[in-house]
DNA sequence: TAAATAGTTGGTGCAACACAGACGATCCTT
DNA sequence: AAGGATCGTCTGTGTTGCACCAACTATTTA
């Protein structure tokens, strides 16, 4: 009881990082639009480039999405040849979505153009912390969700 | 041109921040709705938390949010008990919005109702990751983007 | 052959906004 | 004291990003 241990637990990120991308993503907004990109188109070449070849429905699982508004956004950046479908030699139902190389060039440019960006949001950290942020953000985004949240099974709350 | 210098420069967290704020305010709206809460509110008291009393345009500033969806945001909040606006003296056109103990206390019991899904999509940090995590999310945020924009002038975007 | 699965299409509905107009209250000038 | 600007409020409109449902095709698997 005399303990209490200074307890740390109550920093929760989510409020923050729903602050903090809001703030990223209405600048992002109007920087991407030259590029013909949105925010969200980011997001899945992102995923994309970080995963591979990937299904659609594998595609809606990490992009936590329904499926039925995956293929919209896939649409969306097929027509503009940056990504491509192709049918699975394994299975033919499949279509195997993968970053062309327009898209990787793409995805360069407009992560280079939201430097500046990138630059306001985080103008409070050095170079150094936000290459530490950048890392962490990028360790926490590539785990796939299902494989955790079967992990983690049932959790008592114990708060 | 022989250095093309390993350019670590591409490290945009901007779509990795993006994700990773979905993921959290999906699972996080199940687990608030029995407190009331939506992330968006959570949001403001976070903020309300960390500024203290402030005028209703700071905080739309700091929320970016149009001033009159505000309102009705903290409407709810001030429904709720959460949040409190007073008349400044200073200026009696104003309303000084602060948190209310029951506010404070709900924000907190928020957070540790958080921490279930701060593990399922941090899943992949150590705390000690986390921490650091959070505190450079908790710098990043607090700073006012106006003073921000205001000193980056103009930049020569060169990329 | 039947059932399950991957993708597509179209439609509905909701919530989060942005934006605009009009208003009262209260500054701040001159 | 008068006029204009500012803060908050209310109302209403439109857009967008979704989730969700239903129906359909092509394909796989049982």
């Amino acid at each position: 009881m005399s303990a209490l241990p200074l307890d740390p637990s109550e920093h929760r990120s989510g409020a923050l990082l729903d602050h903090l991308a809001r703030r990223m993503r209405l600048r992002a907004e109007s920087v991407l639009a030259p590029l013909g990109l949105r925010p969200r188109h980011l997001v899945a070449l992102t995923v994309l480039r970080a995963g591979g070849g990937t299904s659609q429905q594998a595609l809606a699982t990490t992009l936590e999405m329904d499926s039925t508004n995956i293929v919209g956004l896939l649409n969306d950046l097929e027509a503009k040849e940056l990504v491509e479908r192709r049918r699975s030699p394994q299975d033919r139902r499949r279509h195997v979505v993968e970053l062309t190389e327009d898209g990787a060039k793409r995805l360069k440019e407009a992560e280079c153009a939201l430097a500046g960006v990138e630059d306001e949001v985080l103008g409070a950290l050095e170079p150094a912390e936000r290459e530490t942020l950048y890392e962490l953000l990028r360790r926490a985004a590539t785990t796939t969700p299902i494989s955790c949240s079967a992990a983690i099974d049932e959790e008592p709350d114990a708060c």
